[in-house]
DNA sequence: TATGAATGAGACTTCATTCAT
DNA sequence: GATGAATGAAGTCTCATTCAT
């Protein structure tokens, strides 16, 4: 068991997309991760714009034509960290479903977006590369939403086990407004004073619970 | 009346923060406006980061050393043009408050909502020009924020002149979480079909509307 | 009498080489000094390199157009300022020549150093201006030396008359010695700390002294 | 025994200081020289701050992002051309210093007036260069005047072993008398008529042989 | 004569990417 | 495969000078 490795334990050898040469072995993922976790802090740090493919590279210990053998482009790194958030999202998304389900509707939204908020709050580059990759890579903002995607179709699929009777495409529609109106008050609630964040958080499940509550009064 | 509203109503020679000559002038303020038009265009269809000063200069038809004596840097160009969102969004905004004043609470926030959409349909550049701020300038967001912000603090005010009963402050969270999601929701609406884009217009209304009436019930 | 003005007597309307214009009024004239004092305080303080001609003019107060109407271009404010120090400099060995010829030689020479001191001290921009000038306008040393050159002769004047015996020019290679070492040293000294100036100043006396008794040792 | 002198004896890769990158291997050596010599070339010719990088570049036939692998800015330039010199200057001094203690003070000083005499003809760029970093670099003076320091302080290391008697530090102050005063009339003499050329040297020396003469007497 | 907005060549510097070793 | 020196197009911004008003 090699400590400091599975931090982020990345699921084998899913195909990222636009990555040149999937990593086989231990030390080239290695070197990925470390690419990906140098490039994260970077970004945060000084913004994406003004990191350079060379001070990653020199960040992460690794030579500049190395990097260029996993990433074809500078844009790539950013997918791969947009990916790699992805896959995380999922599993902590994953690991509260089966409680959610044993709760009451209130006290799942509840407990969701205090999940969500963890998530933020555990990963700060979360938003930020979501945000960079609308300027960036106009065109491939298909994959930047893919983690919300995956959480909209969860929060659907939760929605129609728990509270029958709509239409199947209506899940979707509440989910997205729910995905998304909470992951933008939330990520606001980032750059507000510690009091104010935790109104705003509270605030942000009222908005969630009487939404739902005017599709399901009987949650009471 | 609202407040914190009416800070932006004088019309010609205000002085916008970043700008290094203010242009007195009719035809140096025409110059201006030809290059936030240029700078705005180029923004929404190339992305900010891939648009040179040199080629909005050429775009608008100016040599660039009369940019340059108008706006210190590149970022002062996309701050100038937030500022310019930021008052027609006011215009538009004072051209509809008498009326949501005279209507039931439901139906105002519906118009509101119907308004702020209609801003975003003509302003495509609203939102996305917002966005950028973040990455170029991320000590700037006060200015970028200052569309919302007067957004919200009118929110706030409507509230409490038509709802009373609540703590001065509770307006402005309410107010905020109302701004803040309408405006994430009615952004990301634009990519979608618009049979979807509608549904997720009343959607969003449904939301607001049911968020405000866990505070204020008897509005039927 | 106009106070504040007379601080630096110009020699009525001596035609300064460079300028494009001899400022016949007395407006013009005030002008003129006023953009030399600037300059030369912008010169000191942050170099000639980085000092532009609009932040002249503008710290001057006059229009842009109007500098260039007295100056042809940048290069001549240099030289106008070295025009200046050397009428000033001249001014200054005037007033103290009387009491030299009065004085045995050693003592003289200890004055004159203590007066060419006292000017650099008054003149912090004397030498500055001087080194300046050399890449600016390499073409121009003749006139930046003119402030030396008279020093030079008057020296080769004052020793031809109280020192006898020696062949006329032999007196100019002697004064040109004096002039320009003592003139680097003095330089030289402002840079160090205020006890070990005094200490070179002391020291460039007896260079000096050592070197003139050699050609009249009697004079004791 | 020369103190601080040989601190820059170790020939080949010593840490320039303002160099981004030490040049390696040998292709990269010749690269550095060649901008060196050819940045020293048009130094002289044109002046300082009319030479550009792209010019430099070009002219030693190199891209001008080579240029800046090797230099940061364009004084970096400036600065590791008065390195080169400083050394260059070193080792002609060390050359002649065994020489220099077997003579009688008065030749010794005669000897090595003509040896700097010699340098500031072989390397007309020397002075030039040590000139500019005045204007273009205020605060880098302290290793512009690199070449001096050392040259004082092996000329204060000389006099204290062969003219004893004096406290420590009075030797710095009769060696930077010395270096400073005969270096402004040597770069002088480079202006003038060959015959008034030499005549002035002449005089340099005995000003020198006077002054030393004034603390040790009995060097006949 | 007086003004100061306008000009644009050109300065310095960066950095994503390649390719010879 | 691994490396990192080399590349040069392109970016941002300056500023001495002019000339229409």
């Amino acid at each position: 068991m090699i400590r400091g490795f599975n931090k982020r334990v990345v699921k084998e050898v899913e195909p990222v997309p636009g990555m040149r040469r999937q990593p086989k072995q231990a030390r080239s993922r290695e070197r990925v991760e470390k690419i990906l976790d140098v490039a994260e802090a970077m970004f945060i740090a000084e913004g994406c714009k003004s990191v350079t493919t060379n001070a990653i590279a020199a960040q992460a210990e690794i030579p500049i034509g190395s990097l260029y053998q996993f990433f074809p482009d500078k844009a790539a790194i950013l997918m791969a960290l947009a990916a790699r958030y992805a896959t995380l999202l999922n599993q902590k998304l994953l690991a509260v479903v089966s409680e959610l389900d044993s709760l009451p509707l209130s006290d799942a939204l509840a407990l969701g977006i205090d999940t969500y908020d963890q998530f933020h709050e555990d990963y700060p580059g979360f938003q930020a590369i979501y945000m960079e990759m609308q300027d960036t890579l106009p065109e491939l903002t298909a994959i930047e939403a893919a983690a919300d995607v995956e959480l909209i179709h969860a929060a659907a699929n939760s929605l129609s086990q728990h509270c029958p009777g709509l239409e199947v495409d209506q899940y979707q529609v509440i989910a997205m407004v729910l995905v998304k109106s909470v992951g933008t008050l939330l990520w606001m609630s980032r750059s507000q004073a510690p009091s104010f964040r935790l109104r705003l958080l509270e605030e942000t499940k009222r908005l969630v619970q009487s939404y739902v509550q005017s599709y399901w009064p009987e949650d009471r």
